[in-house]
RNA sequence: GGAGGGGUUGGGGAGCGGUCAAACCCAUCAGACUGUAAAUCUGACGCUUCGGCUUCACAGGUUCGAAUCCUGUCCCCUCCA
């Protein structure tokens, strides 16, 4: 680990993305002689990736950063499969439409963060679809089967784990692995990679495809894992409880995305800023040792980064005004999730209760109700005192009226 | 195929004829303290027109009364073959 040579790693390792590597050593050697291409398998279970893959899609960019070319392969055809690492049931299968349909919403993160084209250094994004739908099962069987022995695909941890707690694997599943490993030998063969990355639970697999080009082709591949990324308390990162934080808009608007990360805890700040923004180590150095509330600063300087990369600079700054102005001023920020109901309505009263369910800050009447007597809800800033409060249109501030529930979660209603 | 054990409110897990909307723990939410942090403390945590109403796998039944007893169905687990 010491002494490395190339710009790539050494940016990872400063990082702290490494968690497993294999010869690294000779990675270096190769990786500082000249450009290489590395990819990153991305699986199309959703619309959009969430957080937890965009310590990957950070590695892409810091090697297009650096030089080197990088590959995403959509998992267009492995998603038909569902890898089973990491799980301890199936995973639902998927029509082709909504994989085609995930494979869109994915790519739109993929363009804002990285660029693609034809020149040396640009990304390229391919479709695993490509060369798995159409394989004929028995040459594939020859081809490939002879080089996987049940006795080592039973050691490896995404099988191991799931025989060890007597949950069923299917034989659809356990095919998984040996179509990665496949994906891999391919890619060698088609875009000349050579390097495969992945979390930490893909190590099993990244190891089979490079055992697999080996002893196929001759070639000698290298694998790369990050860790797996917690919060400081011990938690996955990025499930909160309102669900997980997802990169595109659509999923997740800015605002709360900007959120979700100022609201890092103090613990983690460092290391987030490490991983997901591309702020020079020095700063972070600086920034990580704000004592007391002055650690906030860096927070926001992380969300506000954050943000910039996935969602653009403009998203980050509205994210950051309203965020300012509804936190330190006390005020509303424009960027506050709004809801519009009828001025007819407004005008003849509408109770409290009910607008705090239209604005989306409670599910229930008892549980605004309970939010009301605990003292958690508020309208423009003042305590809601009664659940019997009627609400009229002179609560309306510059056309709009702000709820608040808790000390955090807001909502602007508009009448129209 | 045989013998047992079990399916309870987001998760775990009590309850085993009435006092059960159902202990407790976790998660969650709110309040206090702070810094939109953590830790800690306090409270809440099915729905409601506040009269009640719908929940304890599903469908029936016994009973004044069932999550609790009986019957059937579905699912899960353990042991034997």
């Amino acid at each position: 680990m010491t002494n490395l040579k190339s710009e790539f790693l050494q940016v990872l390792t400063e990082r702290d993305f490494i968690h497993q590597a294999t010869d690294l050593e000779a990675l270096d050697a190769k990786m500082s002689e000249g450009p290489i291409s590395a990819y990153i398998g991305f699986d199309c279970t959703a619309r959009s990736l969430h957080v937890g893959s965009l310590v990957q899609i950070m590695m892409l960019r810091w090697l297009q950063k650096t030089g080197h070319k990088p590959i995403v392969l959509m998992g267009g055809g492995t998603s038909k499969i569902g890898d089973p690492s990491g799980r301890d049931e199936s995973r639902q299968l998927m029509t082709d439409e909504i994989i085609e349909d995930n494979m869109a919403g994915i790519r739109t993160i993929f363009d804002q963060l990285l660029t693609f084209g034809d020149d040396a250094s640009d990304a390229v994004m391919v479709n695993n679809g490509e060369w798995l739908d159409d394989l004929r099962y028995i040459p594939f069987l020859r081809e490939i089967g002879p080089h996987f022995t049940i006795n080592r695909m039973m050691t490896f941890d995404s099988v191991k784990l799931r025989l060890e707690r007597e949950q069923p694997l299917t034989f659809l599943e356990f095919n998984y692995m040996i179509l990665q490993a496949y994906d891999f030998m391919e890619l060698a063969g088609r875009h000349n990679c050579v390097l495969q990355m992945g979390g930490s639970d893909q190590w099993g697999n990244i190891v089979n495809g490079m055992e697999l080009a080996r002893r196929k082709a001759g070639k000698h591949l290298f694998g790369l894992t990050t860790p797996l990324i917690t919060t400081a308390d011990g938690k996955k990162m990025g499930k909160t409880a309102s669900g997980a934080i997802w990169l595109n808009e659509e999923q997740l608007p800015a605002y709360d995305f900007w959120q979700f990360w100022r609201n890092t805890q103090d613990a983690d700040v460092g290391r987030f800023l490490r991983l997901f923004t591309e702020v020079p180590m020095d700063e972070i150095r600086r920034l990580e040792a704000l004592g007391g509330s002055e650690i906030n600063d860096a927070k926001v300087i992380l969300a506000n980064e954050v943000t910039k990369l996935c969602r653009g600079a403009d998203a980050a700054k509205a994210a950051e005004a309203t965020a300012r102005e509804t936190f330190i001023k006390g005020g509303a920020g424009a960027d506050l999730p709004t809801v519009s109901i009828p001025a007819a309505a407004l005008q003849a009263g509408f109770n409290v209760v009910d607008l705090f369910i239209e604005a989306g800050l409670g599910a229930s009447k008892s549980e605004v109700r309970r939010l009301i007597k605990q003292g958690g809800a508020k309208l423009n800033d003042a305590k809601v005192e009664s659940e019997d409060l009627v609400v009229s249109a002179d609560a309306l501030n510059d056309g709009q009226i702000k709820l608040s529930a808790g000390k955090k979660r807001h909502a602007l209603v508009k009448a129209e």
